[in-house]
Formats: structure tokens, C-alpha cells, sequence
DNA sequence: TGTAGTGTTGCTAAAAACGCAATATAAAAT
DNA sequence: ATTTTATATTGCGTTTTTAGCAACACTACA
């Protein structure tokens, strides 16, 4: 019995529609499903009654709702209570990453710390990747998600975060590239869209270089992982990219991941400031909550 | 946060002290250390203090206290809201289980039926497991815990708790069995401790057939799994058991289990009545609860 | 009678939790 | 001052739980 399923049985008790409050909550319909099973499990009565069709609430159901209210409501108090002190804490935080980040990774980090810190105003920028830690470093954001380079200047602090791997992908439609693909070929004369620096790109340098097929036949470069993917779902060429770009893209019904390419070394990806201002109250408070 | 988790608060909060909470709950203390820790960054800040050595509350783990009681006995209140109506339910319901079953298999069970039938008073016999059956023929007993006997009379109804592994044991001290043990030997020299009757004989028997070594040499007889593990603990012979059952023994340091000894068909632990008295309300209500 | 909408169930893969054993640290004892 | 004891935490392998997909079962309605 934890606040999620409370909170998604209160969701349910209003719309009294699985497939609804399922997708509200961000779960599939099955677990939601067996969330309430589980309720009822643990109070020993049936909550909803449901005949394939429709669902009601029983009368236990109704009682347990006013139940479930009742302690988020409570949770609430606490919360409330517990970030008084910490609610001093106000001001701007600037945060870098990419488009694609800003979908993926930053909403549970920025979650608890808006909870924790409600009067920091925070202020999101986003853009290319491979940009974000020259945007740290001239100080235009207190901090940036960002893939680790293998080089690391001492002036950054770095958390890690998650493990990315990359994908080569390539397009769907019928096209010349497709064509060579399916055929045998050599790598030299596939035409290859990069990202114009940061470290995807060392990434299919040495990824490139083991193939020893010679000099990369290179269609393009372009700033930005989500516009890459564009361009290969264009078919333009091949392109190396991070996986869960490709899952969020618009476009990723129209490429394919190419498989047997040989392993690709993933990205770290993690949370950078300057070693400087890593002291800072607000930028104190972020890596604490987040840790 | 589940209630468990903030019963183990409320009670450490009192008693300042891991080792002793964990125990109280059943859990090993890197359990509760990693619950609290849990707790902790739940709501986003330490709710105890702790110096390796010594435990005392925070500022917030004395607000967080209050909020888990509070949590708690809204929690009872539903439990009572809802079973005012299964409440009606009352009278006596008898059960029969061997003296391990009721330390390892029967709290769980009791625990819920206990909590959604508070009026309905429980009467335990334990006994030897292997008389279970008999027991509830005879309706001395509403219903048991007992071993699935190869074959199950048409008139009970059976329902499945877990599979309970048997294991040959020998005893740990110096002794004539423990020496014949060490060397080679014949399984018929080796003096063996056997129930009764029941499952347990049973599977010895099939056991020992295949071992295709003559007549076992049976020292004694006894009647109760607790028993003969004690009798193999003085050093008498050697026996089956369930493996829980020497879990739970008291002399359980004083005894050693034999390994590649063959293999022993495990058995199918589980709730019995009879078929005809299954729909009565108090019997039906167990089962309910349980499954 | 077919079709679309809705909740549940079987199954497998991933994630979380558990407990043991080892570790760290501080108080108490020698 | 050094050893022993008491206590909470952490690393790691194992077990248990949970999630989501796909298939299913059922019903309303065309």
C-alpha cells in the first residue's frame, strides 16, 4: 500500500475507468489492474465491482477512498511541514541538457527537488548535447545533463547517472542506402551523418576505425541528436546515435537499428557543474536531493 | 512506504536501537537499515541521526513519528470500519498442525483471518503432522495443515501451501553413527530413526528402495518430526525431516545434514477439510482469506 | 453477427528486496 | 594503550516481486 497505488486508486474511484487512470499514471492497464487486486488483497474486500464493462465502487471502496484521501492528505502535512525549513532556500537555477533528456531523465530528478525546494524558480535550457558543458563552463547554466567526455576537465564536477548506449540506425523507406545495406558492401561507401563534435562523435571514430575499411564516407554533419535522426529517417545515410533518442523521436517508426555492428561504448551520462560552484545553496541542494 | 515499513520506524523510533527492531519485526537489520534509509529519501532528509554506535531522532524523524502513527491508526480504523460487517461472524474454529507448522506456516494464515474475524476464536492442537488427516476425519478439528498423502481420500479438500523439502540428517557428534558415517558403509548397518506412519515414512520407504541396499536397520520409531530430531541429536541414528522442522529445532546446532544422499520427493504442505463441511461459514471464510 | 472497447490473466524479463558476510567505527574492558 | 564487544552499514549473490506485452474474455452497440 504506498501513495502511488493510493493515488491511482483515488484517480480510478473518480473516472472509475481503468485504461484512463492507467495512462494518467504513466502504467500500462495490466499493472494497474493488479495495483487495485493488490489493494483489495490487503483489506480483504473486493473495493470496485466490475462486471467486464463497467466498474462501481463497492461500499468498502467508497470507504477505502475517503481512507486513501485521508493519508495523502496527511503525506501532504508532512511534506509541507518537513520543506518549511528548507523552503528558505529560493532563487534561479539554470539547467542545460537536450531535447531528449529533458523527456527522459530530468523529470524524476527535477520531481523530488521541486517538492523539496518549491520557491527555486528553475529556468531550462535546451539544446545540442555535445554543447552542454561549454554552456557549464562559461557559466550561462549553474548545470547541464550531460554525456561524460573521456577527457574530463578538473574544473567540472560530474555525477553519474545512467549507462546510454548507442545505436547505429538506419532508414526504413526504400532508398539507396537501404539498398546497400542489403547487399554486401563496404562501410567507405556508406553515406554517414555525425553529429559536428561533442562525444557521439569520438564514439563512431573509434567505432569507425576498428572496421579498417578506410576513410568514412561522411553525407553530413549536424548539431543535435534529434536532428540527426531526421535525416536518417529521410535517408540520407547511416547515423550513430543514443537509444533512447531514437524511442522518443517523432520520426522512429521510419528507421531501423542495424544490429551486428560491432560493440559501440556507451555513454555515461550525468549531472555537471563547475567544481566551483558546486558549494553553492541552490546547486547544493539539487545533488543532494538527487543522490 | 508501505506499513510495515512504518510500524519498523515507530518502533525504532522508540526503542533507538536497529538490532532489537529488526528482530522484533523478523527482518535482519541490513533490512531495516536499508528500509529506513528508504524512508529517508522518501521525504528527503535523515530522520535519524546516527554515529555508528548510538541512534537518536531528528527534528523530522520526531515529526515523521507522529505522521507514521497517525498513518497507522487510520489504518486500523478502516480495518474496523470494514469488518463491522464480517464481524457478525463468530463461534469456534479448530486446527490442527504440527508444533513446526504452527512457528513457520500458520502465522501468516492466522494473521489476516485474525484481522477480518476478530470474534471468531481460534483453537490450535499441534501434534504429529502425520495425524493430521486423521484428525480432521474424525471432525475433532474443523480443518489441518498437513502433508498431501499420495493419495487423498475423495472426502477432503486440499489446498496448496508450498512444497516442503525433506533432507536426511545425521548427528554432529562423535559418535558410533557419525564414525560409520566417515567410512565407507552399508545403509543397512546404519542404525535409522523413522515416524510412525504418514507421508514422512512413506517417502523414507520409497527412499530407501531405490537405494536397493536390503533391510534398513531401524533403530527406532517415533511419532513426531520434533522428536525424532531430537533422537538424532543424541546421536541414535539417522532420519527424515522436513528441513523447516530442524530450522526450528531447538537442538538444531547438534545435528548435520547429508549430502548426495539421493534424492527425496519433497512434500506438498497444505490446508485441509473436509469436503463436506467446506461451505460452512467459518471454514469457507478462512479459506476465502487465505487464498 | 461483427466490431470496438474494456478489464483480466499467462508469461517472461527486469527491478527491488532480502539476508549473509564483511566492514567500519566507537564504546567498553583489559 | 590495546583488545574486545557492540552496533549500524555496505557489497554481493539470490530470491521475490513487479511491469508490461500479448492473448483472452466479455459486453455493448452497430
Amino acid at each position: 500500500m504506498d501513495l502511488k497505488a493510493l493515488r491511482m486508486f483515488v484517480d480510478l474511484a473518480k473516472s472509475l475507468h481503468f485504461a484512463k487512470t492507467a495512462e494518467l499514471h504513466h502504467v500500462s492497464p495490466s499493472t494497474l489492474s493488479r495495483i487495485i487486486q493488490r489493494l483489495e488483497h490487503e483489506v480483504g474486500s473486493s473495493l470496485l465491482h466490475r462486471d467486464n464493462r463497467t466498474v462501481v465502487l463497492s461500499e468498502a471502496g467508497k470507504q477505502y477512498g475517503k481512507f486513501a484521501e485521508q493519508q495523502l492528505e496527511q503525506w501532504q502535512i508532512l511534506q509541507l511541514s518537513l520543506n518549511q525549513k528548507q523552503a528558505e532556500l529560493q532563487g534561479k537555477l539554470h539547467i542545460y541538457c537536450s531535447v531528449t533528456a529533458a523527456y527522459s531523465h530530468l523529470p524524476p530528478l527535477l520531481e523530488r527537488f521541486r517538492q523539496q525546494h518549491p520557491l527555486v524558480e528553475i529556468m531550462l535550457t535546451t539544446g545540442d548535447a555535445a554543447d552542454a558543458l561549454e554552456q557549464v563552463e562559461k557559466q550561462a547554466v549553474d548545470f547541464a545533463i550531460a554525456a561524460r567526455p573521456e577527457q574530463l576537465s578538473r574544473i567540472f564536477n560530474f555525477h553519474h547517472l545512467a549507462e546510454i548506449p548507442l545505436s547505429v540506425i538506419a532508414p526504413t523507406m526504400i532508398c539507396q542506402v537501404q539498398q546497400q545495406l542489403q547487399q554486401a558492401f563496404l562501410w567507405s561507401e556508406i553515406p554517414i551523418i555525425l553529429p559536428e563534435h561533442g562525444p557521439a562523435r569520438k564514439r563512431f571514430e573509434l567505432w569507425f576505425r576498428k572496421k579498417q575499411q578506410g576513410k568514412a564516407n561522411i553525407y553530413a554533419t549536424v548539431s543535435g541528436h534529434e536532428a540527426l535522426v531526421s535525416m536518417v529517417a529521410l535517408g540520407c545515410g547511416v547515423g550513430i546515435v543514443p537509444q533512447v533518442v531514437v524511442e522518443n523521436s517523432p520520426v522512429k517508426e521510419r528507421v531501423d537499428y542495424l544490429t551486428n555492428v560491432g560493440e559501440i561504448e556507451p555513454f555515461e551520462l550525468g549531472v555537471c557543474c563547475l567544481n566551483q560552484s558546486k558549494d553553492q545553496p541552490l546547486i547544493k541542494a539539487f545533488f543532494e536531493s538527487i543522490k
